[in-house]
DNA sequence: ACGGCTCATTGATCTGTATCAAGCCGTTGC
DNA sequence: GCAACGGCTTGATACAGATCAATGAGCCGT
C-alpha cells in the first residue's frame, strides 16, 4: 500500500477523535520539530497550538498575506509554491507529515500552500511561538537545524533547475522522493524493484522540476523504454535499475 | 567609486594591522551575525575565532570535504557553487562582507566556495561555535533569522530558475543586486540613472542564472538597445528605467 | 454499462536558448 | 607601441524542450 494513502486514512481517523490538546499523542510527534521536546515542553506547546483540518485543493496560505501563523503538518501532503502574475507557477516543495510550514517568513508569506489531499495541521500563533522559544531554547536549536537542512535541499534544487537535463531532473526527483519515503537504506540507493508512490499530478511534477507535463511524461516514458523503471499506473513507479537512475540523477558523464 | 572596490581596499588595510583578536573593531561587525552580540559576547567569540586571508581565485571550501569550520566574511566577495561530475556548475550565491558561510552544512560541505578577489575571513571551529551558542542563545536566534532569510532568497531563485525567461532572469539579478548594494530606498526601486557595479564575470552571471554567457550578454545588449540600461563598461551598468526593469523581473505580463 | 470528466501519453511542429564560430576590446607584458 | 591573452559581444546554426494537437485511460456519477 502506498504510504501516502495510508497516512491520509490515519489522519482522517485522528480527526474524528479529540486529540487537539494532546501533543504527546500526536501522530507526527516523532517526526517533526516536536521530536526535540520533553513531555513538559509539549504540554506548554499544546496550549498555544490549534488543530485545523484543510480540505483537498484548498490554498490555506496565500503569498503576500501577513504571516500570522506557523504550521506543522500532522497528516496529508502540501504543495508549496510561488506564482508569477501571468500564472506561471513553481512548486518549491512537497511537504509531508511532521514538516514545518512558515519558516522562511518575515512579515508576510513568501509562498502559497495548498492541500494535496485532506490535510491535518497544527497551527501556532507566531507571537506565541516566540514565547515558547524563550521557554524552550531546544526548540529554536531544532528549528535552526531544520532550516539549515532545507537550505541544503534548496541549493540542490537550484543546481537541478539551473543545470540538469529533463531526464536528470526526473531521475533526481525519483531518488529524493524514494529517500523521503524511507526507501533508501541509510544514504544508499533503493533496492531494485522498489515500489514508489507518486501522489502528485504530472502538473505538480512539471512545476517542481521546471519542465512541462509533456516533457515529464516523455522522460518517464523514455526511462520505461530503457528498462530503468516500470510504470503501470501513472501514480506508481517501480525502480528497476535504481543505481543507474542514481547515476543519471547525479549527472554522471 | 564602486562599493565592492572600496570594500576590498578597506580589507587589505585591515589585513596589515593586527585586528585578529578584536571583534569589537571588526569592519563587518555591524553587518553580519555579530550585530546581535554585546561587547562581552564578542570578546568570548574572539577567543574562538581566527582571521585568515584568502588569495583571489582560491577555492577555500571544497564540496564533500568534512565541514570543520564556519566562516564570516570580513572583506571581499565569495562565489558559492555546486558542480556536476562533467563540469557543469551552478552558483548558488555571491556572498559579501558580513555574510556567513557554512550554514547549510551537516557533516561535510554541500557546496564549494571561491574567493572572487582577495578575501578576509573569520573562521570558527564548528565545535567551538556550539559552545558559544550555549553561552549566548542570542547568536542562535540570529542564525535562525539569517537561515530563514536565505531560505526565502533560495525559493525566489528557484522560481527564477524554473520559470523565468532569460531577460526576466537578468532583470531580476540587476534588481536584487541593486538592493544588496543599498541602491534601493526601503523596499523600493533604484532611482533612474543609478550606477551599479558588477564585480562578477559573465561566466559567473550565467552560472548563477542558469544560462550561458552568450545569452547573458545578449539579454544585456537587448536591454541596452531598449534603453533600459546603459552599459559602457562590462562591469558597470546604469539603471535607466529601473521601474521597467523591476516589472520585467517580476514577470509582469 | 455508459457518458463525461480530468489527467496522462504520444505525435508534429515551433522556438528560446545553447552551441559553434568569428571578431572585438581592454589589459598586460615586453 | 604592439603582440598576446582573456573576457565580452555578435552572428549563424542546432537542438532540447515548449507548444499545439489528438488520442487514450481511469474514474465518477447515474
Amino acid at each position: 500500500m502506498p504510504e501516502a494513502v495510508l497516512r491520509r486514512s490515519v489522519a482522517i481517523n485522528v480527526a474524528h477523535g479529540n486529540a487537539a490538546a494532546h501533543c504527546g499523542d500526536c501522530e507526527a510527534r516523532h517526526i517533526g520539530m516536536c521530536d526535540a521536546l520533553t513531555d513538559d515542553e509539549l504540554g506548554f506547546l499544546a496550549r498555544t497550538a490549534q488543530r485545523t483540518t484543510v480540505a483537498a485543493g484548498k490554498v490555506f496560505i496565500e503569498e503576500q498575506e501577513s504571516a500570522a501563523y506557523f504550521y506543522n503538518i500532522n497528516a496529508g501532503n502540501v504543495r508549496v509554491f510561488k506564482s508569477l502574475p501571468d500564472g506561471r507557477r513553481h512548486i518549491t516543495g512537497f511537504m509531508g507529515v511532521g514538516q514545518f510550514l512558515g519558516l522562511d517568513v518575515a512579515g508576510s508569506y513568501a509562498f502559497s500552500a495548498e492541500a494535496m489531499g485532506e490535510v491535518q495541521l497544527c497551527r501556532f500563533h507566531r507571537r506565541a511561538l516566540h514565547e515558547v522559544f524563550a521557554e524552550f531554547p531546544a526548540l529554536e536549536r531544532r528549528l535552526l537545524n531544520i532550516a539549515t537542512h532545507e537550505l541544503t535541499i534548496a541549493h540542490d534544487q537550484m543546481l537541478l533547475l539551473g543545470r540538469k537535463t529533463a531526464q536528470e531532473r526526473v531521475a533526481s526527483f525519483l531518488m529524493t522522493w524514494a529517500e523521503r519515503n524511507d526507501h533508501c537504506p541509510a544514504g544508499g540507493v533503493p533496492k531494485p524493484g522498489q515500489k514508489l508512490p507518486l501522489p502528485m499530478t504530472r502538473i505538480d511534477l512539471a512545476d517542481y522540476l521546471g519542465l512541462t507535463i509533456e516533457t515529464v511524461s516523455r522522460s518517464l516514458s523514455a526511462m520505461k523504454r530503457d528498462g530503468l523503471i516500470a510504470l503501470d499506473h501513472a501514480h506508481e513507479v517501480l525502480l528497476l535499475k535504481p543505481q543507474r537512475l542514481a547515476d543519471i540523477a547525479a549527472g554522471a558523464a
